[in-house]
DNA sequence: GAAAAAACTTGATCTAGATCAATGGAAATT
DNA sequence: AATTTCCATTGATCTAGATCAAGTTTTTTC
């Protein structure tokens, strides 16, 4: 199952069989039922987590005790909490599985660890940072500026792969609208 | 001027007055009046700005021409279209001044000479991206789960100092709230 | 493969916040 | 100092989307 990490890390930047040996020693695999807890509020966030197969959401619960999903993560994505990871503070979110899974899983140490020793590992893990951080900021906007349904169009269009394996209650939640006005949104626009 | 970023900086890395001298040499001090725009929609943006002095504004303008404000710097924030510098694609936003500005610019080939001969320097911008990003995702989750009440309260315990210096109807438009939903949040909320 | 549990749909009603419109006050601009 | 432009407030009305309430279909589980 690591295996599909290494294709993902080859394909984006030169690495040495010496330097994948590391990848290897430090990589830590986890199996999730669907349903499981791969992070619950309140406990400190100290790893980084590449998902090797099937699916994950972290989400938020308000004081109404409503669910709120931030992120999904599918396969070749990362997932984690960072703001519990860089400030060292319990986790505020919660992060299970949609569907059984496999992750990888590295200790924060192992992971400078391999930062330091790989610049062009570190290279990319910044790039990916900033990419991260531009997608946020289009999705702030999107939130500033766009109808349910403009949400919902842009979201299946720039997310085929995601929304196509999820239950819809939890695209409406993604997306900040209730699941009642999501199946009314769809029935218009399929139409369309 | 430059000298309010020579505080930041030693405030944050230790640097020898050889790098000093690298980022006096690089930077390039802008003078902006009020309503003066440091980028328009349209145009690559490839720089990195630091504001010395005065408050700016990111905004988009939506297809019915009504503006978004997505983002305020002042002092000691840095400010630019991370979208633009990263895919080397036009702007889709603009940035213009709220108050007169001094603004201290690096070009991207600089400022990337600056974080490789400089390595704390380097590390230090990685962090003010981690940070940055933590931000935005908190401001994702403040838009799925926070009423208009909450986000102005919000906003003004968070950042007291940007919102007691811009119009109202400029944080309305940062909250994606009217101009008159706001007004009648701030008169119910005074009261209590 | 039957029963139970989730998930989706549809209708009726409600509400937070938008929009429209008018007024008074504060800042720029001359 | 006068004039114009911008800003905040307030009231009246409207609407996108929430909430409540069934009913139906799909998926899990035993």
């Amino acid at each position: 199952m690591i295996q599909v990490f290494k294709k993902y890390l080859t394909d984006k930047i030169a690495i040495t069989d010496e330097e994948w040996a590391m990848f290897e020693q430090y990589g830590m695999i986890k199996k999730l039922r669907k349903h499981q807890y791969l992070l619950q509020e309140g406990d400190v966030w100290r790893l980084n987590a590449f998902v090797c197969k099937g699916c994950l959401r972290k989400y938020h619960v308000d004081d109404k005790g409503v669910e709120h999903i931030v992120y999904f993560s599918i396969e070749n994505y990362w997932t984690g909490d960072r703001e519990s990871l860089l400030s060292g503070m319990p986790a505020k979110s919660n992060i299970d599985a949609i569907e059984d899974s496999v992750i990888l899983l590295y200790s924060i140490e192992h992971f400078e660890l391999l930062k330091s020793k790989i610049p062009a590992f570190k290279d990319f893990t910044i790039s990916l940072l900033d990419r991260s951080f531009v997608a946020s900021q289009n999705r702030v906007h999107s939130f500033i500026s766009q109808t349910a349904e403009e949400k919902y169009l842009d979201f299946i269009k720039t997310s085929p792969q995601i929304a196509n394996r999820i239950p819809q209650h939890m695209i409406a939640s993604y997306l900040g609208i209730s699941p009642e006005t999501l199946s009314r949104v769809r029935k218009l626009t399929i139409k369309k």
